[in-house]
DNA sequence: TTCCCTCTTGAAATCGTTTTTATCCGCCGC
DNA sequence: GCGGCGGATAAAAACGATTTCAAGAGGGAA
């Protein structure tokens, strides 16, 4: 394809000011056993020119790729349903916080735990990457142990459960939770369902673990009833919050795992013919800021998306430089958004219905 | 990195095979100057000890990279908006349409038509991929410009306006905005809004042409002050929404660009006490299957935003293997998800209302 | 028998770097 | 005056593939 005639290699900048490769090289690496006067006159000819050094001969001789590798969860997709995860903020993020450096991004979409598996392999054997970044972390990740015994540099967004170390950054989804909960237990709901994401992830174990110890502090029974499981899709918030009103006893609140779950709970409840508002109150994640538009708008835990990527994006640099992954780990609380009233309004044992 | 000992190279299969490493390398080639029995004789080892020639080598020798990039659109978010683009999805659909071949996906995150221009740049000139995939194609788009003048493959999703040809995969937004207008035309609506996009972009003008041949072809006046261009934020949705819906002869039909407008939309006619399905109508594009839960649901064009994706890894392919531009060019149009009612009941001149 | 041609394989150059090792030169110490 | 040393640069060997060109074997024709 039409380059500019051919780009200018090491061998150019040799001809150009009569050091030898080598010497062009070291000097362009900064190494101390090239003379300052040397060093700036190869700068400058290197700068004329407007020298860049060529990814792949580097990658040849170096072993290293310059390629951060990320693993892209897609749900599996039979019939595409929404599923409130927007993950261009995080790609975005991560590339935010790869910037400054020369490491690029490559993306490669899983479809569950397994294939991740495999592609995480694939990356490793094949050296397609430095380091890799990837989420849905289960409570015990195959591919977390895989890296960790490799050896190879990887942040997760995300903590399984286990004693291994490695870098990452999470959200306190066990206090989050547990927040939600109190909020709707204090404005007097009793019957609190449990909107969860698969069980097999690590996060879906943190906001069980909320949630129980929100009614345990109150020495409230945990309904154990109300606890579902699924995908993150509105398809499930609503089959979800259905089936939970149709019970004898039926949920009267409802923490959602995110916006996209929380938007088929109103959608469910609204079939129903519920007066949300009143009949119910629903809370969710909120990591696409759409809720607020929602009928009612929710309360929401703000979750800074992109901002998370961001430090994925830049503690996996540190690691890459050969920081202690112990000190490469970080838990960030959700900022609570209130919205929607979360008081019982129908059943409330010390308030009026009003 | 612990790799396994050291992996295997076609220095390796020659120890093993005795054959020179020009002939393993024409071996797995399939090049027709190797006899039958050798290539045999080869592929038996290679696949014995599960060789798989290295990236970094073929990349160096070749010039190839091996390497599509995508440029990804990323709002630029001062105070994280959603868009209602499901980006994952596109890149999942892309990954697809590479399948089976050996390219990979990187992804670049752009902020602007310009930063598109600066990457492109820089990929080409980097030699960072052989490919490049992108959208948001504006009328006058520098990067196809670019890309053209330069001959680097490309598959655009969109369409600029102009006589260069390339290769690009669209959606028939002028069709789907004339279907959308006319049906609400016909549902008796004379005032109604287009909720664009920015009118930079290419297909921003095709949904004001769709808009007013609509009219057109009914001998009605087209309601110019009607047509509003934003981002595609929610925010937007409602704030062009409560406008429009605040003049003197204010609008009774929304034609939106997307979900993430209409939800707005819908939200902003809330606001004002509007009971949405009497006094209004509202029409997106579909292309995250989220609408179907808005109260009240929504008529939609639904888009295979991921098909749409698998076509453009596919075409790039192609492209890649040298075929022509001008046969790698396809419009789509998406189908009618009629959910709501189109007819206005408020005020319609031919019936009463109810 | 000799020569040439074809068919298969091998040797070597190449891609653009980094890194190890060698060379050159001046200077110090003895 | 000579050996050695250190400092600056050059030469050469990788990294792992592809590709060009040479070489060797075998066969057919004169």
């Amino acid at each position: 394809m039409a380059d500019h005639p051919t780009r200018p290699t090491i061998k150019t900048l040799s001809e150009m000011t009569g050091f030898s490769i080598a010497t062009i090289s070291k000097a362009l690496n900064d190494s101390p056993v090239v003379t300052q006067a040397t060093k700036a006159a190869i700068r400058q000819a290197a700068g004329q020119i407007g020298y860049a050094a060529s990814l792949r001969g580097m990658s040849l001789r170096t072993g290293r790729t310059y390629q951060v590798a990320v693993l892209m969860p897609v749900a599996s997709a039979s019939g595409f349903e929404w599923d409130g995860v927007d993950y261009a903020q995080i790609l975005s993020g991560i590339a935010a916080g790869l910037e400054g450096s020369p490491y690029r991004m490559s993306v490669h979409v899983v479809r569950d735990a397994a294939e991740g598996l495999a592609t995480a392999r694939q990356v490793v054997e094949g050296h397609l990457a430095d380091g890799l970044i990837f989420s849905g972390i289960q409570a015990q990740d195959p591919r977390v142990e895989y890296l960790c015994a490799v050896g190879f540099p990887f942040v997760t967004l995300g903590r399984c459960r286990g004693d291994l170390t490695y870098a990452h950054v999470d959200v306190d989804s066990d206090w989050a939770a547990w927040a939600a909960t109190a909020r709707l237990i204090a404005g007097g709901h009793r019957r609190i369902a449990l909107i969860n994401p698969d069980p097999r992830l690590s996060y879906a174990l943190d906001r069980i673990d909320g949630f129980t110890r929100a009614f345990a502090q109150v020495g409230l029974p945990v309904p154990q009833d109300l606890i579902l499981g699924g995908d993150l899709s509105t398809r499930f918030g609503k089959e979800a919050a259905m089936s939970l009103s149709r019970l004898p006893d039926p949920a009267t609140g409802f923490v959602c795992v995110n916006e996209s779950t929380a938007l088929g709970a109103l959608a469910g409840l609204r079939d129903l013919g519920f007066d949300i508002g009143r009949a119910a109150s629903v809370i969710a994640y909120d990591d696409i800021n759409a809720s607020a538009y929602f009928a009612p708008p929710l309360t929401t835990f703000y979750l800074p998306i992109e901002d998370l990527g961001r430090q994925l994006g830049g503690f996996l640099l540190r690691r890459l430089a050969g920081e202690d992954p112990a000190t490469l780990q970080q838990l960030t609380r959700p900022d609570l958004v209130a919205r929607q009233s979360d008081r019982l309004e129908r059943v409330s044992p010390w308030e009026g219905n009003t």
